[in-house]
DNA sequence: CGAATACTTGATAGTCCTCAACTCAAGTGG
DNA sequence: CCACTTGAGTTGAGGACTATCAAGTATTCG
């Protein structure tokens, strides 16, 4: 699974993930301050890199969302994280992507090339910060993940989508129950019943499928565990 | 899985994080390379550092094992991480520890201060590669915790364990099944089960509760999934 | 409008948890 | 040196939560 490197072996050249953010071809400068990458656009569930691919590029989200996920050999799948407007996906330590990444809808993403380089601080910065918030994700995740109970998952989740892509308590999820299962280690029909569940007890009101109103916040947190 | 570093671009701002480890009082050369930092040790299930707690210091390993962890309101608790001689835990952005760590044996550590700094690239290399690792881990644990059976968990970890702490095919478990269950989402009463199962069908062998002797590392890799 | 896809709901089953008793190993002290 | 205690681990019985299987409803789109 991983490497147990050898306590010191200490590392000699700077890594290839360190690198800096650099431009593959400056198609289009965006709004953001870190150098330019090429812009490419994704239609929904179109795949932007395998698990086991080499791995050229990070990536960063313009608009859209974007899943990555790691599969078993029988197929149940994981969804490792969600990543929207200004997320920073596909870092890697190796050669290949650990993990593939799917457009969830229409999505349009940045890439930089991570080969060549004269590294600019702020990306190196911008890189580290991202690093580090996959980070952070990933284990508050495991403990959803290890310990709640479907119940408190969906809470977790509503919370975090809220919190991430609306400033009101109005929540449009950009994904579907599938991939929201696939996330919190659940089935889509239990998705579907909390979600149920929630709403017969005046927690959330769901107007649509994908719409998804906060009533009652104080529950949710409460059940956030 | 490797770490095949390619050679480029040295950090020119170390960020906030990404400070040197920098010694606080040199008590005593370690057998590695980088900078020294002080000694400590800790007799079993001694806390190092508490969740909230401030963060002013990273952690190595030198000898003995160490579990991050993460509880719930009401006890539950998600083991994070094992770490062994030469691993780094307590890597944090924020000012706070969002896990807490302790001793799962007797065991050693060197502290390092994240504060003053006169950031050495090889500090912040092997820092990012913790960081890196870390998160490897995380991820790959997920999928564990969100889709694994409890068979394919044990399976799972008694491959890593004897990736990480064992020559041969023999491992000496440093921890406990209470502390194995939280690392993977499991009761006590289910890994001692799975333990037995496999006992049963010749795949390990249990000479002691906390010896284990792997017998058919391919059944354990087909189950492993 | 019809077909396909997405989502919800219901009935049943299975995996794992909970509760409980028991075994085992390691200390302790008389 | 042995009875007793204690903590760790194992095993069993029953139950709960979530998965699976199966319809049924709603929404989307050509």
């Amino acid at each position: 699974m991983h490497t147990a490197l050898a306590a010191n072996s200490p590392l000699q050249n700077p890594s290839i993930f360190m690198r800096g953010l650099h431009e593959t071809r400056s198609v289009q400068k965006t709004s953001s301050s870190q150098a330019a990458g090429s812009i490419h656009s994704y239609v929904k569930d179109e795949e932007i890199f395998a698990e086991g691919a080499r791995a050229t590029r990070l990536y960063k989200v313009i608009s859209g969302a974007v899943r990555t996920s790691k599969l078993l050999s029988d197929g149940r799948r994981q969804i490792d994280a969600f990543h929207f407007a200004g997320d920073i996906f596909g870092i890697e330590s190796g050669m290949e992507y650990r993990l593939s990444a799917e457009a969830v809808g229409e999505s349009v993403v940045i890439a930089y090339h991570r080969g060549s380089l004269q590294s600019i601080a702020d990306d190196t910065q911008q890189f580290a910060m991202a690093m580090l918030r996959s980070l952070v994700r990933a284990q508050n995740h495991l403990l959803l993940l290890g310990r709640k109970t479907a119940l408190e998952r969906i809470a977790t989740f509503l919370l975090d989508m809220a919190e991430r892509l609306s400033a009101e308590d109005e929540i449009d999820l950009p994904m579907s129950r599938i991939d929201i299962a696939d996330h919190l280690g659940l089935t889509i029909e239990t998705v579907s019943r909390s979600f149920t569940q929630l709403e017969r007890q005046a927690i959330i009101e769901l107007p649509a499928a994908r719409r998804i109103i906060l009533r009652d916040k104080t529950a949710l947190d409460r059940l956030n565990a």
